[in-house]
DNA sequence: CCGCATCCGGGATGATACTG
DNA sequence: CAGTATCATCCCGGATGCGG
């Protein structure tokens, strides 16, 4: 009861439950942590695509993973995927609201990856560097 | 050990396309995708903080989870590692000047979690009862 | 008190082939 | 074009014990 009394954090702790899990944390952070989902909203952020273009975009993504990953986020109600019975039927996804404000926020870790990318190496460089020697 | 497990082997992907500018997306993405690291920089974000008090912190992870876990994140810059030789030894973890500015993203997913974490579990409900019928 | 090493299983990812 | 199905693989992360 006491022993952890040095909870004076407001905004930034995840949760400031003993069990972090059901904050929501993980139903976002697992989606994200998945390898191909960040690039697929990214994509999805510049406007409603169908499938064999997501495909090309996402070079080096297979047809499993590309429906798996937009299956998840389907599920989640962050994309939107809509059949239209042509021959040959065409599928086009698209974020929902809820996924454009994720993806919102996702594109802010992109610029901040894009800005620090060097910075980062440098610092991967320096530490592995330490540590050979 | 941390050369020989080789953090940077496969942190890239192709990515040797025009078209995507995903390189060093990655290298983001995948440290954030890792189970405790978000956890691990909002504890963080509230200050300085001790080894064993981080433990403490983040109910349920392993000593060895912890450690893997603020050593990439040194090695990436985000966080510092000062020891006082004291007897015994203490550790004090704390968020470099790189880290806070990638913590304040990291809080804004944190935010966007708990506010959607409701919507997102009745979407997946909704589209569970769609399959199943 | 702080940190490292070994063993191991599950799940995510990948490769390939096939279908409406 | 838009997926499924199956099999193989690989790495994260958990449990446990040792060492400084």
């Amino acid at each position: 009861m006491f022993a952890e009394e040095n909870f004076a954090r407001d905004t930034l702790t995840p949760c400031g439950q003993p069990d972090h899990e059901d904050c929501g944390l993980r139903l976002v952070l697992d989606r994200l942590g998945e390898k191909w989902t960040v690039m697929t909203m990214a994509e999805l952020a510049a406007g409603p695509r169908r499938y064999r273009v997501l495909q090309r975009a996402l070079q080096g993504i297979t047809q499993r993973m590309l429906t798996l990953t937009l299956r998840r986020l389907e599920r989640d109600g962050l994309v939107s995927r809509s059949v239209e019975p042509t021959n040959p039927p065409s599928v086009t996804y698209a974020l929902t609201h809820r996924g454009e404000t994720l993806a919102a926020l996702v594109v802010g870790l992109v610029d901040w990856s894009r800005a620090h990318k060097n910075g980062i190496e440098a610092s991967q460089a320096a530490f592995d560097m330490r540590r050979d020697d």
